[in-house]
DNA sequence: ATCGACTTTGACCGAAAGCTTCACGGGCGC
DNA sequence: GCGCCCGTGAAGCTTTCGGTCAAAGTCGAT
């Protein structure tokens, strides 16, 4: 159960965005990819896949980029991990096995707690620098 | 971020060893890979695992088999995926980025909360019958 | 002692997923 | 029309995962 790389790249695109929000300023692929150190190529994929998931918007041509689709408060780490693995703790489905069905329905209810706690944490939350006052609720 | 197939058949198998505590009998490997449809010889490699780990105990010889190493109520589901994945939500360290800090941060920290979720579900929990009684706390 | 059941170890392999790169098509502003 | 930047798809490489196999080691029963 590791953290994809993808997820990651997102993560810090998305929270250099937000630095950006409020601005009529666009992010480019070539500055994101260099100032987030993602490779340009492997980005362009990642933020059509953020576009078509409604997280951001693009505008082609001279004077093109890409922005936040909404505020940085409205944007979730729920939302990023959906729209790019599709679901947060995917869950073998079928239950095999005398023990499947009760082991399936426990991870569900772990999958469901997490997601509620993704939910908690804002793209905003990623535009500070980083502290070690944060501390578990 | 997918649950591994291996970290279900290991829950599968404990919730097994976990109706037999407290009784003497022992858990045979062609036994468990029947019922909870375990393919034998990769489940070998599982038990192995959860002995070195610490939650099981084997016994060789006829008459041999697997036991839990402790009650039910002292394993959870934090210590299963501790021993067979490693980690739990594994993070790219590294940090790379502007943001990388900042999203390495935020990550732990939802880690840290994923861990203390997890520790709340013991073995014995898995034993019981599925039911549609359980909602989230 | 020896036989047989079971564990133990380690090597191996095919398939799938993940990460990355390349090449080319398409819209926008000047 | 030209240059710039986004858009799209495909292909390659690497790693991990799920699963198999073979051979050796261990212990209990007889």
């Amino acid at each position: 159960m590791k953290l994809s790389v993808k997820v990651d790249y997102a993560c810090r695109v998305l929270a250099r965005m937000a630095r950006l929000h409020g601005t009529d300023a666009l992010a480019h692929i070539e500055e994101l990819a260099r100032i987030e150190s993602v490779p340009a190529n492997y980005l362009v994929q990642i933020l059509t896949e953020l576009r078509n998931g409604g997280l951001i918007t693009s505008r082609r041509g001279k004077q093109g980029g890409y922005a936040l689709a909404r505020a940085p408060q409205d944007i979730t780490l729920y939302d990023i991990v959906k729209v790019i693995e599709g679901d947060l703790l995917e869950i073998n489905m079928a239950s095999e096995g005398q023990s499947g069905r009760r082991v399936s329905q426990i991870w569900a209810e772990v999958r469901g707690r997490l997601e509620i706690l993704c939910k908690d944490y804002t793209l905003d939350k990623f535009a500070l620098k980083p502290t070690d006052e944060m501390y578990y609720i």
